[in-house]
DNA sequence: CGGATTGTTCTTCC
DNA sequence: CGGAAGAACAATCC
């Protein structure tokens, strides 16, 4: 459910709150999310961050001792909170303190009390120590990213090449475009006016060129609204993203297109839920 | 209560 | 052998 916007928005406010800040403390509360390193808490602990960066959707922290990093992963449900002095956790009401409790899996605290929490339901997410040479090669893994300068038409239409998957397929692989998931794969394709389904290879220089400017459009505005907030996803205070008034198709079957009026379909591609208009996407 | 959920990786198949 | 498709996996919720 974190993309590519969601993921940014996470790291924007991360940086505005952390640069600088001294950890003063760490605690590990379940082991598996730092894949049982029981050095962790130590190595981190009088360090802080320089930067934090990120690559489709993994997050990059670069510690200030120069050569330890942090990537983190959010996968499904995964969240980064903080809160602010010794009192405040954020939460609402009883119920929620206590499922927040149930799954944070690490707590940062910072020098002036500033708390940073990762927080997990699935504990699918993780965050793992890493030197610069493993920051390098997960890096590589990574195809072109909405938004750089290395994501123009004619690398955009390069991924098509050799390749006969399904459109959403190739859209969802991140070494091929970096921070594309399942709300936005839909969302670019309705726009662009093209079926999931439809092999790579028959998709027109015309209808590729729409998929490139519809991705650069939804990515650019999602980030401008704090990502989508469907299910799972918060910002770092807990609050939610409001590109979901945005969604054109995204959780919208059975309901009628904005376009045409014909009822929205779903169905799975690429093993995904997935959402379309069956008369205006060909 | 088991089916649905999703990003990523592993396995199988053509 | 390489790519594509599907399964597996993590864990929880409704």
């Amino acid at each position: 459910m974190p993309e590519l916007p969601e993921v940014e928005t996470v790291r924007r406010q991360l940086e505005k709150n952390l640069l600088g800040r001294k950890i003063v403390q760490v605690f590990v509360h379940t082991g598996k999310i730092v894949q049982n390193d029981a050095s962790f808490a130590r190595a981190l602990t009088g360090l802080s961050f320089v930067k934090i960066d990120r690559i489709g959707k993994l997050l990059i922290f670069e510690m200030s001792d120069g050569e330890t990093f942090l990537l983190a992963h959010l996968r499904m449900t995964g969240k980064f909170l903080l809160e602010k002095g010794a009192t405040g956790s954020g939460a609402k009401n009883a119920h929620e303190k206590s499922m927040r409790e149930k799954h944070t899996h690490i707590t940062f605290v910072f020098e002036g009390g500033l708390r940073l929490l990762f927080h997990d339901v699935r504990k699918f997410g993780y965050v793992v120590r890493a030197d610069k040479d493993q920051v390098e090669v997960a890096r590589g893994r990574f195809g072109i990213e909405p938004l750089t300068k290395d994501f123009t038409l004619e690398n955009f239409v390069r991924i098509f090449q050799n390749k006969k998957t399904t459109i959403k397929a190739l859209l969802l692989d991140q070494s091929l475009v970096a921070g594309l998931g399942n709300i936005y794969v839909d969302e670019v394709l309705f726009r662009a006016k093209v079926l999931p389904t439809r092999r790579a290879d028959t998709i027109s220089l015309a209808e590729k060129k729409g998929i490139f400017q519809a991705t650069e459009k939804v990515i650019a505005k999602a980030i401008e609204k704090g990502g989508t907030t469907f299910l799972d996803f918060a910002h770092t205070d807990g609050e939610s993203g409001t590109f979901v008034d945005n969604l054109q198709v995204f959780a919208r079957a059975g309901k009628l297109c904005i376009h045409c009026g014909t009822e929205i379909e779903k169905t799975r591609v690429a093993g995904r839920g997935t959402h379309f208009c069956p008369t205006c996407q060909k």
